[in-house]
DNA sequence: ATTGGCAGTCGTACCCATTGAGTGCTAACG
DNA sequence: CGTTAGCACTCAATGGGTACGACTGCCAAT
């Protein structure tokens, strides 16, 4: 087990180095913290904290740096969650004021979110897998030309543009129209590949193709919104704290604009027990993250969770204040949504 | 009037400096170039040119690099457009190859233009400012919920929900619907709001206040597709070319994000005679654009440009390359539009 | 007009000594 | 036994000094 105090050096190592990016020595650390003991005392604490691997010393005469399992033990046990200030609450409030379109929400989400934390800020749309089928309308806007509208119950309405090569009555597209609602109404999105597996057979031979076509963009649909999309803002922030990074951010903004990779690295993260899930470096299996930290809190609707939100910054970053703007804007979020 | 010889040594000290990114120097512009003449007579037109401000030695006792003004005295009269290789061709050709929708179509050409050049691409979604209003509908999905939905005439499909506060009856819907297909199918866009000048009289009292919210949802909804929306990739390109910009990148990343100043910098663009507009470097009034060139291209819909599209890149870029792309993708674009 | 040659400029690389922050260890202290 | 003062040691960073090399500009000869 390791002694109180040393947990408290602990924490004054990593305060100190997120404030100044420098390597903090004995000397400074006890001008600047009122331990009541001399360096030397120190000296010794941070000699068993090397060796428990949770700082380290980048070269041999210089001050010391958290490791990753350094960070990982500070948000764990020592990283008191610092409510947001007064001017940051009003920024959330004023920011998310007089919004009515999911769209416009989540944009505005994520930008709040960036700036907040000036972080890369990014915000998951709401996964349709969860979701129930509420309408769906055939629209015709052309003699060739029909409009497939799919609208669910998480505030998401989906449309797409089908084509014909021939002619369509509007008898039939009545009809078809009607099984359709028929079929599908109130269902699972995830039944729906099923509840349509017979369907083509209600109709008549010569409209089969027809039906099929219509099927078919109805089922992609549906599965072009189970694999997700999600927002990003404040992409520069990657930029302006360059150094903290490893190597290159190229491959970081690569990484990050193939928005699957980071899909499924936000997707599998597990919740700790203040909701919020955290990665620090090396714990994000990618090498393009290994130098940074991801911080994510899911959000909900109707108090099931359908997606999720977070910061990604280098791993010298401030946690007790990104774990408090995640979770303050998922809250937000949530409670934006309920109202919608 | 500048001789013809030393046109030529600029457009090798040009294409030395974009293939080397070094200084190039007499000797060895000699060296790589068969001019028939040596160094010390190079040295003479080096000179000349350095008085004509086409470029500029970065200290003393260093090589020539091109200015501003450099590289546009080389892509306006120098610049062979040369033809796109096969294999740039074909992964044109495969990289559209099947796409139906516009979002995909433009995502699609996002990321090819982006991989063709290795720099950052942008594309601009259509403008809706000169389309027409092809089909407006209504659909009820629940008791307080109708879906806007408007369909113009460059594959555009805008939708919109509307949360009423009291109840809707079917009846009222069903003429609302009636009248505003009457009132506004045909029309185009930017008339739209005159159109409407006087339709809630036309409605009982009682309903006005229902009328005048679908109202404005549909002037928002136009209002929202004037305001164009623009889409990127290979941002990752910038930070591999950092050492080519003069400052830190992060301003610029701030600057694309903020889409408004993309959208104002490539509307004011004009295009020269091959149909390609350009900017290099502090031609850009934008400070943050200073040491990056941007090359554009309109794109079009039944004869007429809709839209742009272009890549963003360090002044010292491959100028050939990127206009040949640039030019190619939008005309390819042009073509899968026409289809549609 | 072109060229070879040469002096002069300046950035880069390298070596070396100095400085200073910080450590680990040991011996003394309460 | 924990704490402390003191000291030797290490090593990154800094700055001066020098040699090198890539250029240029100029001049006189062709």
């Amino acid at each position: 087990m390791i002694p109180e105090r040393s947990l408290e050096v602990l924490r004054a190592i990593v305060h100190d180095y997120i404030e100044t990016n420098q390597p903090v020595g004995s000397k400074t650390l006890v001008e600047r913290h009122a331990f009541g003991v001399s360096s030397a005392t120190i000296r010794n604490e941070m000699a068993l904290l090397e060796d428990e691997q949770l700082i380290v010393a980048p070269h041999t005469s210089s001050g010391r740096v958290p490791t990753d399992k350094g960070y990982r033990l500070f948000v764990d046990r020592l990283g008191e969650v610092k409510p947001l200030t007064i001017a940051e609450r009003t920024a959330i409030e004023t920011f998310m004021h007089g919004s009515a379109d999911l769209d416009e929400i989540l944009g505005r989400t994520v930008r709040l979110l960036a700036q907040l934390t000036n972080q890369v800020a990014m915000v998951q749309y709401p996964s349709l897998d969860k979701g129930h089928v509420k309408s769906v309308e055939l629209i015709k806007v052309a003699d060739n030309q029909l409009i497939l509208l799919l609208v669910t119950d998480i505030s998401r309405v989906q449309q797409h543009l089908i084509q014909f090569t021939s002619n369509l009555d509007d008898e039939f597209v009545a009809t078809l129209r009607a099984k359709l609602i028929g079929a599908l109404s109130g269902s699972s999105l995830s039944q729906v590949s099923a509840k349509l597996h017979d369907f083509t057979s209600q109709f008549a031979p010569n409209r089969e193709t027809h039906v099929q076509l219509v099927l078919d963009t109805l089922l992609e649909q549906v599965d072009a919104n189970r694999q997700d999309k999600i927002i990003l803002a404040g992409t520069a922030n990657l930029a302006k704290n360059e150094d903290d990074f490893k190597g290159s951010i190229s491959p970081m903004l690569e990484a990050i604009e193939e928005q699957v990779v980071l899909l499924r690295l936000i997707q599998e993260m597990q919740a700790e027990e203040n909701g919020v899930a955290l990665r620090i470096g090396s714990e994000n299996l990618l090498s393009e993250f290994s130098s940074s930290s991801v911080v994510v809190s899911g959000y909900e609707k109707e108090g099931a969770e359908v997606a999720r939100l977070g910061v990604l910054g280098p791993t010298r970053m401030n946690y007790s204040a990104n774990i408090s703007a995640v979770r303050a804007v998922a809250r937000y979020l949530t409670q934006t949504l309920g109202g919608l």
